[in-house]
RNA sequence: ACUGCAAGUUGGUCUAUCGCUCAUAAUUUAUUGUGAGAGGAAAGUCCGGGCAACACAGGGCAAUCCGCCGUUUGAAAAAACGGGUGCUUUAACAGAAACGUUAAGGUAACAGAAAGUGCCACAGAAAACCAGGUAGCCUUUUCUGAUUCGUUAGGAAGGGUGAUAGUGAAAAUGUGAGGUAAGAGCUCACAACCUUAGUUAGUAAUAAUUAAGUUGGGUAAACCUCGGGUGUUGAAAGGCCAAAUAGGUUGCGGACAGGCGGCUCGUCUUAUUCCGAUUUAUCGGGAACCGCAACGGGUAGGUCGCAUAGAUAAAUGAUAGAUAUACCACGGGCAACCGUGAUGAAACAGGACCCGGCUUACAAACUUGCAUUUGUA
RNA sequence: CGGGGCGUAGCGUAGUCCGGUAUCGCGCCACGUUUGGGACGUGGAGGCCGUCAGUUCGAAUCUGGCCGCCCCGA
């Protein structure tokens, strides 16, 4: 499978995104939280993903800017674990991260951290 | 040379792999190819404009912004250059000092305080039309003492005075002469400042000068006056398309109906209300109610607005490597510097309708100016 | 993206329009009262008024630039 990342596979749905907050469930590793449920809508891929992080911690745009792309860049890299189980059970996902740290981490701690969560949703 | 401060310019480059957004071409219609893809401040949102909707005879009031002069640039705000005036720093000259002259800078929200109103704490007699009397100076009356009988010292009450002292950030223009009991722009001369009217120089601000008048505290980033400007709201502007539900309008229907079981029969629900007309049990004219359909406004949403970057939970990234510079370590050299090694973009910071200005942030390098210290000649 | 408001003692506030002395309550400290504590009474400390400039004789107050916080418009 290739390392891509298109516009079917993020989530912009709004009513998508306010079901994911009223009703998905979540699990923390620091510094990533991550909050997920399944959608009974017929989608492409198997799985939405969207990326957040909080302008409360983050006052610069570019800060912002920096953490969501190397977020979006692990995700991109790592996805097809989850694929291969998400196909075999049938289920289609939709999913959000969420930055909770207070400092920019390094991209190898994001790795880690994310790795373990993907691996966990699978 | 180093360090610090201020101003200005620049704000890395290249390769590989995997990716992102938009445009475009091809075809297997979701892939491939090609092209483009953040800043000097994209930031703050402090100004000016474009653009859009609404408003708009003309004039005034209110509110608010701007304010020395000229030239150039600009659509405008504004900027650059030059000049004038005030304040101020340094140096030189001159002088007892103050004042001053010249040169080189710095700085000014730099129209008006002689249209009016307000304010000027404390201190001080008085903080401003007409001033005032604490000490002082002068003088009148009276009391006491001394007396060389001319006066003189002290106390009390009254008057004059704006020179001196004192207060204050600031005290009623300064110097000299006359004048007076003592004094006073009270008078005069010179000087200063201001107003009005001229003359000369200058495009002008303004400067010099003449005449007449006058003595005028400060504050307009206090109200205000004068001159000039400003319609309101902002892309959440605005145009178009347009679900479900509930209103609106129009049309049709309201038993020749609908549902359930069963298989051509059964059963259940319902048969509306009011007004009107007459042939009194019909007509179907009108209204209400119910059902269906269409139309229209409009919400969610979409799309245009929208760009030689153009997204809309918002693209320009990640990893690996090479390298200029800076920094670090070691060695050499008095020093500038030279050599080797390691590190390998690291400051401020990310478009959201678009331009122009202002303000603020900024590693490192380079340029210019100023200052301190050290070294060498 | 656009608009509005606020920063004063440890906490909550007045004073800002119209410049000169920074106020009140709670809290804190000391003393008294009480066997001791609380309550009460008396006295005291604590503020470069968010920050940097400017205007002014003088700025919490007037003007401008920054910083932080809050609210409104879907």
């Amino acid at each position: 499978m290739a390392n891509t990342f298109h516009k079917q596979e993020r989530l912009c749905s709004k009513k998508q995104i306010d079901l994911l907050f009223s009703k998905g469930k979540s699990q923390l590793t620091y510094p990533v939280k991550i909050i997920f449920i399944d959608t009974p809508v017929a989608l492409q891929f198997p799985a939405q993903a969207m990326f957040v992080v909080p302008k409360r911690q983050f006052k610069k745009a570019h800060d912002r800017n920096k953490l969501k792309r190397r977020m979006r860049e692990v995700y991109r890299l790592n996805k097809k674990i989850i694929y291969g189980t998400l196909q075999a059970n049938g289920k289609k996902i939709i999913v959000a991260f969420i930055y909770v740290g207070k400092k920019i981490e390094e991209f190898p701690v994001i790795e880690k951290a994310m790795l373990k969560q993907i691996t966990l949703l699978g």
